[in-house]
DNA sequence: CTTACGGTTACCATATTGGCAAGGTCAAGC
DNA sequence: GCTTGACCTTGCCAATATGGTAACCGTAAG
């Protein structure tokens, strides 16, 4: 009678650990959208399936989203997230790998932020010098006009 | 002979001091595929066409396309661009409502500047804390595996 | 006339997330 | 056992702005 061997159904699978999508959604923060997302790109390996193809998954999966998760807050894109869920599954890897991956995400990080203050530097700059009022002069459109000051 | 009026040939366009795509791409740092995009969804009205259908472009639409372009260089998505083209053609506006936008987008910039400024100061502590070297200890990844430490 | 270049439209792709629709499943109450 | 509401499934569409490609036709120069 027991047939928890390939597909159990969902009550059983819960009493082994396992918990459903909208369960793992809430215990790692990432969305059961984002969920499926993630192993439909190969991010993550196929999720067990119940009798009734639900999802269900272990503790180890919950880990694996956390950390997916956390990284994302950290910036990294998918692609280097695959990276460093490789380097974390495997035992024979070199600290020096990761931690060129999280200098060089560290550089891009700091490249767009320069570029970003540069914009709000100048769009401040310029907002000063519009009187914001009623009138219809405005530094602000003139220089994207292009017009000499 | 002369068929000036509505769709002139190219040759003849030219003589009337218009551009094709590639000139104005060029004259205005906007590429031929952006500005054919940024007609179709309706930010610049459609171009004048020749006789065969190429699109041609006089001094002010030039103009138009180096105000977008400088816009974007500014960080102001196509959205927003668009309020201020129309604030632009608008003589009765009030320079109230440009510097509102500008300032709003300064906003806007200075908290993605936060939190990248975030993400990046956290990616250098883990990174300085990692020895970097061929040894697999790495404190990067014990972090995104949500060890305490 | 041929050739090379460049214009045209219409797709596809990126990366990430949200939303919706149609249909099947689970759990609880009657 | 049946109904009901909440939840799961897949698949498609949406947004951001930009780049690429393909098939077809126009233009200019040899």
């Amino acid at each position: 009678m027991l047939k928890s061997n390939q597909a159990p159904e969902l009550a059983e699978a819960r009493q082994q650990g396992y918990v459903n999508i909208s369960e793992a959604a809430q215990a790692t923060g990432v969305s059961a959208k984002m969920i499926r997302h993630y192993e439909a790109i190969g991010l993550t390996p196929p999720a067990r399936r119940t009798l009734a193809d639900y999802r269900v998954y272990s503790e180890s999966d919950l880990h694996r989203l956390r950390f997916i998760r956390r990284a994302r807050n950290l910036g990294f894109p998918i692609k280097q997230i695959q990276v460093l869920l490789d380097l974390w599954n495997n035992q024979e890897r070199a600290s020096a790998d990761v931690k060129q991956l999280a200098l060089a995400r560290a550089h891009e990080l700091a490249e767009r932020i320069a570029e970003m203050q540069a914009m709000q530097r100048a769009l401040e700059d310029l907002a000063q010098r519009c009187y914001g009022d009623g009138r219809p002069d405005c530094p602000i459109l003139d220089d994207l006009s292009g017009e000499q000051h």
